[in-house]
DNA sequence: ATGGTTGCTTAGCAA
């Protein structure tokens, strides 16, 4: 079982570039982030024609995430259900072949200090609160996504810059290892140890063609998933060409 | 300190 998450950019502005990859990476379980649009506007026929079923969670302009599988996604849970009232979808969670696929997208905190920052930080508090409510470090479970951190330096293009900054702050990494205490972890560094590889890189600068990014997208897995994790990647042919996304697809396979 | 690029929406925000 092949499982993927990509943060897209706006579903529609990328459709054309998801369809080809869906078709080259054929993974069985897709999490897609930011997709910019409403339920209504979800290009759900084209995906359909594609060979894929969609649990949507869409929001007009900002956020939205969806959970593409062979088979409609069952038990669809959207939000992180905890009595909050907030507009942000971010949050879309759904069973595919026995395993329970959590589809995040974190918030960016744009700056540290910011209002913003401070509504990340307990973002990631109450997605703990939803795992500890909801599930146990024994299921089979995923939570993927876009979380907007990069977990150490080695996932950083250049630390001696851009430690402490949003993104590489102690308090949001604390808040990833207090997620990950749960029980989950990184599925990518299983396979994979070396520095300098990422899943994100900005559109400013030359990002891309200097390798300045940052490895902010993960799939992270319970004892029973890690254990049966037998690859995990980045697909940095898909952030080439026209058109990108910022971010690369991730992907992980379960024997 | 600022700017640079993209998408959505249409001047400004978020990333």
């Amino acid at each position: 079982m092949k499982i993927a998450t990509w943060n897209v950019n706006s579903i529609r502005a990328r459709l054309p570039r998801v369809l080809a990859w869906l078709e080259a990476a054929r993974p069985d379980a897709a999490c897609l982030q930011e997709l910019k649009c409403t339920d209504e506007a979800f290009p759900r026929a084209e995906i359909e024609a594609a060979g894929y079923r969609a649990a949507v969670f869409g929001q007009k302009t900002y956020n939205g995430v969806a959970l593409l599988a062979r088979t409609e996604p069952t038990d669809v849970v959207r939000g992180l259900d905890d009595g909050v009232e907030d507009p942000q979808s971010r949050v879309l969670a759904g069973t595919v072949a026995g395993v329970r696929v959590v589809c995040v997208y974190a918030p960016n905190g744009q700056e540290v200090g910011a209002p913003a920052y401070g509504y990340k930080l307990d973002w990631f508090r109450r997605l703990r609160g939803y795992l500890d409510r909801r599930h146990r470090p024994e299921e089979k479970l995923v939570v993927c996504g876009d979380f907007n951190i990069a977990p150490e330096a080695r996932d950083v293009y250049n630390p001696a810059a851009l430690e402490g900054q949003v993104l590489c702050s102690q308090p949001e990494r604390d808040a990833l290892a207090n997620l990950c205490a749960f029980g989950l972890a990184d599925t990518f560094r299983k396979h994979h140890a070396e520095a300098g590889l990422y899943s994100w890189w900005d559109y400013r600068m030359l990002g891309f063609p200097k390798n300045h990014g940052l490895r902010i997208d993960h799939l992270l897995a319970t004892p029973p998933m890690l254990a049966a994790c037998t690859a995990a990647g980045i697909d940095r042919e898909a952030r080439k060409g026209k058109q990108p996304s910022d971010h690369a697809p991730v992907t992980a396979d379960f024997s």
